[in-house]
DNA sequence: TTAATATCCGACTAATGAGTCGAAAGCAGA
DNA sequence: TCTGCTTTCGACTCATTAGTCGGATATTAA
């Protein structure tokens, strides 16, 4: 009875739920991502989606969980390489302005969603371990760096502040959201991240 | 009727609702802000809160008046000042970090409620035009100072971005809100917005 | 004191949205 | 075909919240 097509197919029409829910985020904002709205953009009936998911909450915490599967997948070869902590950290910096561009209803869900589920939950949900993985790395990475003088000496976690709020400012602030490229991405970020002893553009 | 005395305490009674729903968002934060909270925390009853305010989007657009008018207020005499214009930026952005740790619940509410308001209505609210002065003075700043090579050359509008990302990152990114003094920021500000021919620190 | 005006408010309405129910339709194996 | 499991769903419940209603109470001016 539990054939493998079965499961697949259960699994594909979950990704068709998990699909609309992101189309009517990415049109309408987090706000009017209603259950009823869901099920017409995904035309399943309301109760078809409880058959599939638990709570709302559970359709958002998957989204969460997978994307940012997807986004930590995209980082892992740069981790290996070997180069200097700064190079790896401006790599991965830009990989995550390609992630962004690539999928930027994505991205933007999993910055905004957390502040609309876990209206009072104690458990550490699946998706923060992912984004805590992420902020390890970038904090390692800068730490590294810092110690071998290729950053200015700073605390490490003032430092990531200002930068996350540097990528977040570049990628997302100001009127419409903003094309760039790696190449001026990394040209940006060579002047906002300054180096300790030399002149930072040129 | 309409005594000095009467509309005084109007105004006065009218600044303990906005002030209980300054308070109600930065203890529950804004999804806890209803109207029925704001009534039990300003201690009248909820029919009267609508006696001194036709809806609920009124005490947030007032509160945002007020609160943006006070903002500017405190930069006013900065750009009196005869300094470079890069002197003149840092000394606002200065300020902004004063108000914000002087009053950060009021700047939380200013930069959060707009999200909270407005659903489809295409005036321009009033606060927008003072959030529309601080950014023109802001920007106008930065490109003067771009002119005289006090900053690094880049368009001005992607400069403000990664500023802007920088201030919004110190003060508001991470775990734990940050207390920094003027002093620190303005290290951090030295470090993180180049000049374009000299080192950074030092 | 009295009439007008200002202030106050609990209970109600209307709308919205998450989640449930019970029944029906589809489908596979015997 | 019959039986049981899977899938579907519109209509319902329940909770929440913005805003209203109608009347009560306080204050003031005459």
């Amino acid at each position: 009875m539990v054939s493998e097509r079965k499961i697949n197919e259960r699994e594909y029409r979950k990704s068709l739920i998990r699909k609309a829910t992101l189309d009517v985020f990415g049109e309408l904002g987090i706000e009017k991502v209603t259950m009823d709205v869901i099920a017409k953009k995904s035309d399943f009936g309301k109760a078809s989606l409880y058959y599939y998911f638990p709570s709302k909450e559970d359709v958002f915490n998957e989204i969460m969980v997978i994307g940012w599967a997807k986004l930590l997948d995209g980082l892992d070869d740069i981790v290996k390489d070997v180069i200097s902590p700064r190079e790896r950290f401006i790599q991965m910096l830009k990989r995550l302005v390609t992630f962004v561009q690539e999928d930027r209803t994505l991205f933007e869900f999993l910055m905004i969603a957390p502040r609309h589920v876990n209206v009072e939950t104690n458990e550490v949900p699946e998706w923060k371990n992912h984004q805590n993985h992420l902020y390890g790395m970038l904090t390692t990475l800068l730490e590294e760096g810092i110690k071998k003088g290729e950053f200015v000496s700073m605390p490490s976690e003032i430092a990531m502040r200002a930068i996350g709020g540097i990528f977040h400012g570049i990628l997302f602030l100001g009127k419409s959201p903003t094309e760039i490229n790696e190449n001026e991405f990394e040209a940006l970020i060579q002047n906002f991240i300054p180096t300790p002893d030399a002149s930072p553009n040129e």
